[in-house]
DNA sequence: CTGTTAGCGCATTCAT
DNA sequence: ATGAATGCGCTAACAG
């Protein structure tokens, strides 16, 4: 009628060996109360005397005692993570939405645990699973392929609630919180064509992530509307080499486009810098618009107009989004655009 | 003499509500054995008969049945995860250091979880000691503060196997890996003055971080060894924004200097932008120089000459001293430097 | 206000 | 090869 033998060859040696971590039940001991007292004056959220749980508190810092997450964890069926699989944590859009997302997750008490897919969906499975054996609160995922990625993000949604953020898998059902890329690319253009621009190209991410369908449909569409002329377009990764092999392809093709629009700030980049070192002149011999609005675009020269998102509006959106989820799990599923605006600097000219 | 009341509101309602997840006392019962039993088919460590093995991974496989980590952590007294704690996530150099991390832990099978101080000391205790009240396996760490950051460092040192990383805390006894910043510098000057130069400034971080010590310290050494002119440097934060407020305050002391070191590659390309802006041209009138070898180096233009840290180098390093320290908590702490190279690129002329 | 007890999900002895 | 039982650290009933 006992709880058991607790083990023994611990609590004495302890001094010394330091890494083996104090449990609430040694805290209890040493301040002369039951286990359960001194959870509550831990904890705080119940009844107790002003005077133990002082003393128990005390006892706690002098043995040096810190909450087993895991442990509490168990008991109440959760700890509150919520974990974020992105394909390129080194890619600076990713690493700003990051920085933002843990803000506002911080102000609901959520601690953010974050996982890298490489852009491989082998990987982003493997991520996502571990999160949902870690049974985080909810997950938000970039998911790395537009169609690839549905098994893994689908079942993944079915488990935990979930956030598709910046990119989506095609006809899943699921919440999605993005920005407008339509409205973007036609920003962008607006702008292009208000200087007088007419052919345009676009050199942009393939159609293998959402991103880089729509702001492909959307270049189309508008060139289509505008009726401006149709030029071939390129498409290959949000990298920065694709940029600049893109730009080569251009070179070779004869003579230049008035302005590119670029896919991202990155592949912008890309294409600034190979234009310059063939001695072509952005943006008098041909303009240059980036998206995102990330550092680069300051960085670049000439800096770069770019489509900018709000990131601390897609990051407020998402949580927001993930935290309706979880209250109202049979919700309706939301698709949310936020507006991106226009950031106008040197590599589009306004000497019309 | 039985194992309690085992909840009875679950079960039943299960296949609806989906999101309660599975238990593998669910799984044993549908698979007709012991819990043990199917722990021991699914885990694969003791010996099953191939037989129910396949067939309890089968019932598992139907039912959707996850591990739960938590539980497995508790009983193990620890879930294989790795923590580390970076300054600004955002800051590109941080990035492509954690997906090397990633990878590195990933290869040992170990997860990482990944927290953002924002360079702020109060956070930075925040995030330490959640990971250690997650019961982390072990720490890495970029502390804010070469002083400042001594406690919170010094505290989780004690309680779980902890190493510091790029930056370090002053007298802290603690493993140490990162780039020999002294060695950068000196590439860098010798770099500059083989080119001819003689007149440098040093723009770079303040003495709050200890990467910023150890390169003004070095530049001042190299540059007193070199008998080279002493000039007043430049000191703040590792901003691009700080670059172009350096750059600015040079050209208004008038003539400008041969060469500019600059502290990391975010603040030489605020320095580039703010000089080209002045009309002010690179490498010939001003040369300047990088420190980190991101891929902010390369959308620079002209592209930076920058002290290349090895990203791989620093992770593989960083894991090897975190394994040792959990294998021999004893060990003596050792401080680990890697060798930089140099980068020729643009921003220094090559033009003698 | 405080103590007793049960049990979260899992892996692991110890029997059989 | 399998099952029964125990406890990891913690909190939440339930008594007192």
């Amino acid at each position: 009628m006992e709880s058991g033998c607790r083990r023994r060859h611990k609590g004495e040696v302890e001094d010394s060996v330091k890494r083996a971590s104090v449990t609430l039940h040694e805290v209890a001991a040493a301040a002369g109360v039951s286990i359960a007292t001194a959870s509550r004056a831990l904890t705080g959220k119940d009844r107790v005397s002003a005077q133990t749980a002082e003393h128990v508190a005390a006892v706690a810092e002098r043995l040096g005692y810190r909450v087993n997450l895991i442990g509490r964890g168990l008991r109440a069926g959760t700890g509150a993570t919520i974990g974020v699989v992105v394909p390129v944590i080194s890619n600076p859009f990713y690493g700003e939405l990051i920085h933002r997302l843990e803000d506002h997750l911080q102000q609901r008490g959520f601690d953010l645990v974050i996982a890298d897919s490489h852009g491989d969906v082998e990987r982003e499975r493997d991520r996502l699973r571990m999160l949902v054996e870690r049974r985080v609160e909810g997950v938000f995922v970039v998911p790395s392929d537009a169609e690839l990625s549905f098994d893994a993000v689908a079942d993944t949604a079915t488990r935990v609630p979930l956030v598709q953020l910046d990119r989506r898998v095609i006809d899943l059902p699921a919440d999605f919180v993005g920005v407008d890329n339509h409205r973007g690319i036609e920003l962008a253009i607006a702008h292009l064509t208000a200087a007088g621009a007419t052919r345009l190209v676009l050199v942009s991410g393939n159609d293998v992530t959402s991103v880089g369908r729509e702001r492909r449909e959307a270049f189309e569409n508008t060139v289509r509307a505008r009726a401006l002329p149709r030029k071939e377009n390129i498409f290959g990764e949000y990298l920065l080499r694709f940029g600049e092999e893109a730009a080569r392809t251009l070179l070779s093709r004869g003579p230049l486009p008035d302005a590119i629009v670029a896919g991202d700030d990155l592949v912008a980049a890309g294409v600034i810098a190979a234009l310059k070192r063939a001695l072509v002149h952005v943006p008098s011999d041909v303009q240059v618009t980036g998206f995102d609005g990330t550092m680069l675009a300051d960085v670049c020269e000439p800096r770069l107009t770019t489509v900018v998102q709000p990131f601390d509006e897609l990051a407020r959106e998402a949580v927001e989004a993930l935290t309706r989820r979880m209250d109202q799990p049979d919700a309706p599923y939301v698709l949310s655009r936020v507006a991106p605006s226009l950031r106008v600097a040197e590599s589009t000219s306004a000497d019309h």
